[in-house]
DNA sequence: CTGAAAGCGCTTACAG
DNA sequence: CTGAAAGCGCTTACAG
């Protein structure tokens, strides 16, 4: 394990000069550098970043703070996040907001020990509900901070547009002639959410009204996201003969996955008797053949990152507080038509 | 943000003593060490993990690499391995080894500079499949380390009997009756991988032949372990007329939902005419209600951080080299049944 | 363009 | 049980 005293020595220059020559720095002559170059890649040396971030004050390593660990989203981001990072000499450190109704105990640890240890220099923060506590003591950290899914006081958010997404995967259903389109959303608790479930379910009210089509409650169904849920809650739609919907829209791809399986336990043919489209571009809805919006969760990572980056660039946590609207597109494919009877 | 030297003057005492006290070093006095804790929660103070490790040596903080973010099974690892280090006070760093075949300048990188740093103490490395060069480097690193799915020279290994996996699973079927049993696998390429595929067809055979099967080549088939992929060689199995087998064993269990599905569109009913069996234990069994033997991704995690933080106490390396067995279990739900025709 | 020196904020022998 | 002091391995004003 060299260290740049090592370096010095074998370049015959000063550790200063190592440190110059090898962080790029412009006041260092090019056969200087070259010398240098030369004697660190002979022993292998790479910069302790243990003491380069005592130093400096910068450690070049970002925190990502997500609730779940295992999901397709969550890893999506995170992806899309370290590969941008990485690219940029970032490493990432992980922490995981787990379970908080049954251990709050560990996420009281992580905002009093964890966070605090200055380990890095800024945070990303997906989906990450905080309260007024919370909030203060990561702010109290003086770090630039990007939520991706917002928004959070004072930080710079990247949020999908939600009521215009799901406005936009209900008009590609009205658009298709549907006049009885079933819903499958969130719960709406009054929480510390995100109120996403509430915008979503606008967006597709709004596209209903758009259309001349009155909202119709037992046209809309609760589930959890996932396609056990989707698969329950579209049984339970298709299943009233008071609803008889012609397509469903799923605030999720997971749910609109289980409404696909759940029309054909009940010899529902999807498209032909029944279209259905989510929101997500969850890698499932190919195989599916999914109609969905695609949030491009992995370029979601990438923006929060790169943002990051400008901000740690920059110095001053300047854009902190800013709301940045993420992408989105519609992604037809087979799981949409026009309603039974209509075809050409 | 305050130092250690601010909770030693509120606390009257030094430094040396604030930071023995907070360590919990037995040599200090109880009332010193009451004096510094209420001094320390008083201005909120946490040590830097960075100026701590210099002086220490240890950073407090495990690197965990893995080719796979957004899968469930990488991410369920990660879980485990998270909280139980977590728990111990560890963070953890991310490292992917990310599509090396398009990226091999980012797996270059990685190891001849991210992992270079010093700023961990120890590696999870989780089906990582490494080159003699690249193993070389690590153990130049001189620090512990635990693989999941190993064998990797040099390094303790936990993995999964892969043989006696699949002939449970296998044997599950051939206890119910069944005779004609398809099995779906992995590529056996001859790379530097961990012989899973090779190990799995292994036990499936030899569990046929204790129950007097001669294996037949044609009811193999090869995919890649996702869902769509069990769903094609499921529907080449299912639509051979020479073959038609009344179980179907895949080495995943997204190649068995993918299974289960195939069997729908073909008009089969499971477990009535078909049996279907998983190895993973993964999140969408239960809907599909697929029996499978489950391999406890997170307890997995938690087993290797385990080991890590074991080795980490005692200092030397003392267990490099060993290889431990994961365990597993066999989940029956309604997928398999016995063969059609022999029902009671 | 380069070097000597201070300093980042801790931990830990060493003495007492 | 406690303190003074050295040292971890870098970076960065400051001088030249």
């Amino acid at each position: 394990m060299a260290t740049i005293q090592g370096v010095a020595e074998l370049a015959g220059v000063s550790t200063a000069t190592v440190s110059r020559a090898l962080a790029g720095k412009s006041t260092v002559s090019d056969t200087t550098r070259r010398k240098v170059e030369d004697a660190a890649h002979q022993l292998g040396y790479v910069a302790s970043a243990t003491a380069s971030s005592l130093a400096s004050g910068r450690t070049r390593n970002v925190g990502f703070v997500l609730p779940v660990l295992g999901s397709w989203y969550y890893g999506s981001v995170l992806k899309g996040a370290n590969r941008a990072l990485a690219d940029a000499g970032y490493d990432i450190t992980l922490y995981h907001l787990e379970d908080t109704d049954r251990h709050p105990e560990r996420r009281e640890r992580l905002f009093a020990e964890f966070l605090q240890r200055k380990r890095v220099d800024a945070f990303i923060a997906v989906s990450v509900e905080l309260t007024e506590a919370e909030l203060t003591r990561i702010h109290g950290l003086r770090k630039p901070m990007v939520g991706v899914g917002g928004p959070l006081a004072g930080v710079t958010t990247l949020s999908l547009d939600d009521r215009a997404v799901a406005h936009l995967a209900t008009s590609h259903l009205t658009s298709l002639g549907h006049r009885s389109i079933g819903y499958i959303g969130g719960e709406e608790a009054d929480n510390l959410d995100f109120q996403l479930p509430r915008h979503r379910r606008e967006g597709y009210e709004a596209a209903l009204a758009e259309a001349g089509i009155s909202a119709d409650p037992r046209h809309r169904a609760i589930a959890d996201f996932t396609i056990q849920g989707g698969y329950e809650a579209a049984k339970q739609l298709l299943g009233d003969p008071r609803v008889h919907p012609t397509a469903i829209f799923a605030a999720s791809d997971e749910m609109a996955i289980g409404a696909i399986l759940a029309a054909r336990d009940l010899g529902l043919r999807v498209p032909e008797e029944l279209s259905v489209i989510g929101i997500d571009g969850h890698e499932l809805g190919e195989f599916f053949e999914l109609t969905t919006v695609d949030q491009h969760p992995v370029e979601q990572g990438r923006l929060a990152a790169a943002a990051l980056l400008a901000e740690l660039r920059t110095g001053a946590a300047g854009a902190a507080g800013v709301a940045l609207e993420l992408p989105y597109e519609l992604k037809v494919r087979r799981s949409t038509a026009v309603p039974p009877g209509e075809r050409a």
